[in-house]
DNA sequence: CGTCGTACTTAGTAGCCACCGC
DNA sequence: GCGGTGGCTACTAAGTACGACG
């Protein structure tokens, strides 16, 4: 029911003050790194200034023609991590003699015992990683262990713990985390990618093994008593057409199955499954009665849900062998996590907002359809007996183990790691690293396309207003898409006429522009946004003689876009500039809200609220939480009895100050200043709970993960945390922790986005 | 240039589960 | 113990981006 969804009001103007933009740069206290490093830092000052000062490639390419020990201090872990990785490898040409090493991998390997990095990741000539300079305490590398999720935490922790204080020697009450935590003995110790080698030559891996993916479980007949109706006589159906049923009998009590298009799609793609006889008589879907069988799956979650606890407990144990088993793989030495190692099952396609695919059958995969990728020498995971996988292939220039096509779009799916995992991590990072040269260059930029609405050209001025509107708007890029393919859903670029009205003046305001679109996932983006005089000329002309459902940019598409934005940065794209927008607001909103007095709930709701900035500016939202009225109705009764227990206090005071009138007595005096007491406590607790309410009333339809875990860099939140001694925790649940290690580990107090 | 195929990121939701107050 | 509730994870759809090709 994607349209529920409601108005985003994105009156966010106020974060972006574009010029305000502080850099503090405290160098001088800032380098708490463990005592290994010292001798380090002050280069890392160098060139942190350096990068400050200028955007080009130029202030490299003399540090790698040092030599290596230098040239490595130069590189790695700047306090803040702010490592210019894409420009490095530029410079860094050289290609490191990758070693595979089948090392021990036998079945489920639960601890992969390392190699010498050196040997690894290490080209003779390339810069290494500042670890091997200690020789002496740094030989072979340890264990590594990357699965075992209940050691993980601690071990987690107990880096925390181990490392954190070294590193900042005195550091600031940050650790409260300190010690409360029970070290744990986890001798192991997490890999730290990001203090090694990343790959030159645009290799993705040099060594990759897995167990392939885990097929969809087969297709269990219904028992013989679940019976199907057609125009009210029973009717047994073939297996194929009785999965394909079961399939809409699920989703009997959904809004989707009583849509038009749904029924439609399902109709036509079920008869495709049916046996010729059922064909030729199942021939209206009206006719269909699905309720034995939606009754029967009913009443089996009934009963998983009923199930004993040691059932249960054997479904747990089962679905961790399966994960230990096939939720892992090698890569290049390291044991990682696999994101979602199961093959998609068979079902109805649920598209999102008005998809004109909805309801259509998703086939199922069988490995005939399965493209496996591995490394040669590995141990190639085996197809299910009697079957065989479309293709073994060995290409290291992409990230995923397994791929296959699904049959509503033709879109390929792929299977690939975790986000905890090296290669989304580094990815991750150099996306952030790409946002901040932005920073860097955002102002140029903005002047360049101020000018640009003056040009001459047609297609200039419809760029430069349309890249006004991602930079100042956070939109979307806005890639066209094939019509009736998919939802009728917009992006900046391919913004249409009818989306978007012009009003000269409104509401006090000059030149407003109102959006109002169906964005990605048919999230509805709605904003009235005061814009300079010139864009709104602009638009006044994009717009004459066309149509409402003409494009509103008729001249620019993203890969025009995307082009241009090359030229003025490397790497530069639209969605930078989401990326941009999010880390710098709420770096702003954080240092505006957080007060140095608040107590630690205080700082953690400005925390969140610095987020809710964020999230309404992306438009992150979600629907209503289904309980939502019924638990504000129980706040409002909450609130309304704090009402009237506080009138009936005032009452209380006044009959106590009436009865002091008439007898003035210290008992009196004395009752009424304790009613008075109680008129405040009261109303204290009352605006507490008026406050609550409008904090949850805010946050209904807001979402904030999306952006936490997308847009926001995570190393603003780990200073923030450092600066005010916030624990982590409150900031990053455990899986966030895992994705965002890097960023834990490396980033200080200080840390500026 | 536009189209297509591919790879990878970003997105919201369903449903499970741990925890909380009673 | 119980039911509500909020957090989290798994799932998979829907975006962006880019290179090859004609």
């Amino acid at each position: 029911m994607p349209t529920k969804r409601h108005y985003c009001y994105c009156s966010l103007w106020s974060l972006f003050s574009y010029f305000s933009l502080v850099y503090i740069l405290y160098f001088a206290d800032s380098h708490k790194h463990k005592d290994k490093y010292k001798d380090k830092e002050h280069k890392h000052k160098d060139h942190k200034e350096r990068e400050n000062s200028k955007y080009g490639n130029s202030d490299h390419k003399e540090f790698s023609e040092k030599k290596h020990g230098e040239k490595e201090k130069e590189r790695i872990k700047h306090k803040d991590g702010s490592t210019d990785r894409h420009r490095e490898k530029d410079k860094r040409k050289e290609i490191k003699p990758k070693k595979e090493k089948e090392n021990g991998f036998s079945s489920p390997p639960r601890i992969k015992s390392e190699l010498n990095n050196d040997d690894v990741y290490h080209s003779p000539k390339s810069l290494k990683r500042e670890r091997d300079h200690d020789e002496t305490e740094f030989k072979p590398k340890k264990i590594k262990l990357e699965n075992d999720k209940v050691d993980k935490k601690a071990k987690k922790r107990k880096q925390d713990e181990d490392i954190k204080p070294k590193k900042t020697q005195k550091n600031k009450k940050g650790e409260v985390a300190d010690g409360k935590k029970k070290a744990k003995k986890e001798p192991e110790e997490k890999w730290k990618w990001w203090e090694e080698e990343r790959a030159t030559d645009g290799s993705k891996w040099s060594f990759l093994e897995h167990k392939g993916p885990v097929m969809a479980a087969p297709y269990e007949p219904l028992p013989s008593n679940v019976r199907f109706f057609y125009d009210g006589k029973q009717m047994k159906l073939s297996p194929e057409a009785e999965e394909v049923a079961t399939f809409f009998a699920k989703m009997l009590d959904h809004e989707y199955t009583t849509k038009d298009t749904f029924q439609k799609n399902f109709f036509k793609d079920w008869r495709k499954e049916m046996a010729s006889e059922e064909k030729s008589k199942i021939t209206d879907l009206k006719k269909c009665n699905f309720n034995e069988m939606g009754e029967y799956f009913k009443a089996q979650s009934e009963a998983r849900k009923a199930m004993t606890k040691d059932d249960k407990l054997k479904i747990k144990v089962e679905n961790e062998r399966l994960l230990q088993e096939y939720g892992f793989c090698i890569m290049d030495n390291h044991k990682e996590r696999i994101a979602n190692f199961r093959i998609e099952p068979p079902g109805l396609f649920r598209g999102r907002g008005d998809h004109p695919k909805m309801g259509m059958l998703k086939r199922r995969i069988r490995p005939e359809d399965i493209i496996i990728n591995c490394s040669k020498g590995s141990k190639h995971p085996k197809p299910p007996p009697g079957t065989k996988w479309k293709e073994v292939r060995h290409d290291n220039k992409v990230t995923w183990l397994v791929s296959w096509t699904e049959n509503i779009q033709g879109a390929i799916k792929y299977i690939m790691l975790n986000p905890s995992s090296r290669i989304k991590g580094e990815k991750d990072w150099q996306k952030y690293e790409t946002a901040r040269n932005l920073k860097k260059c955002v102002e140029r930029l903005r002047n360049q396309y101020r000018e640009d609405w003056k040009s001459k050209e047609m297609r200039i001025r419809q760029r430069a207003v349309a890249l006004y509107f991602i930079d100042k708007l956070a939109l979307r890029a806005g890639n066209e898409k094939e019509e009736g393919e998919s939802a009728d859903t917009v992006g900046c670029c391919s913004l249409r006429v009818e989306h978007i009205n012009l009003y000269p003046e409104k509401d006090g305001q000059d030149f407003v522009v109102e959006f109002d679109f169906l964005g990605k996932d048919s999230i509805r983006y709605y904003n009235k946004v005061p814009v300079e005089k010139r864009v709104f000329k602009n638009l006044q002309l994009f717009m004459e003689n066309k149509q409402p459902e003409d494009d509103l940019f008729d001249r620019l598409n993203t890969s025009i876009l995307n082009k241009h934005l090359q030229e003025l940065m490397d790497d530069l794209t639209a969605k930078v500039f989401r990326t941009y927008n999010a880390s710098i607001t709420l770096q702003q909103q954080l240092k505006e809200l957080t007060s140095p007095d608040e107590n630690l709930p205080a700082k953690i709701l400005s925390y969140n609220r610095a987020n809710r900035a964020v999230a309404i500016l992306c438009n992150h939202q979600r629907a209503q939480p289904k309980t939502f009225e019924k638990s504000m109705q129980n706040l409002q009764t909450k609130i309304d009895a704090k009402k009237d227990q506080l009138s009936d206090a005032k009452r209380d005071v006044k009959s106590a100050k009436a009865d002091l009138k008439v007898r003035r007595d210290e008992k009196f005096k004395k009752a009424v200043e304790t009613k008075k007491k109680a008129v405040e406590r009261l109303e204290e607790q009352l605006m507490k709970l008026e406050v609550q309410a409008t904090d949850r009333e805010e946050n209904k339809q807001i979402a904030l993960g999306t952006s936490k875990l997308n847009y926001l860099d995570p190393r603003i939140s780990v200073a923030w945390c450092k600066k005010w001694g916030i624990p982590i925790e409150k900031i990053y649940n455990k899986t966030q922790r895992e994705k965002f290690a890097w960023a834990i580990d490396m980033a200080e107090d200080d840390y500026e986005f």
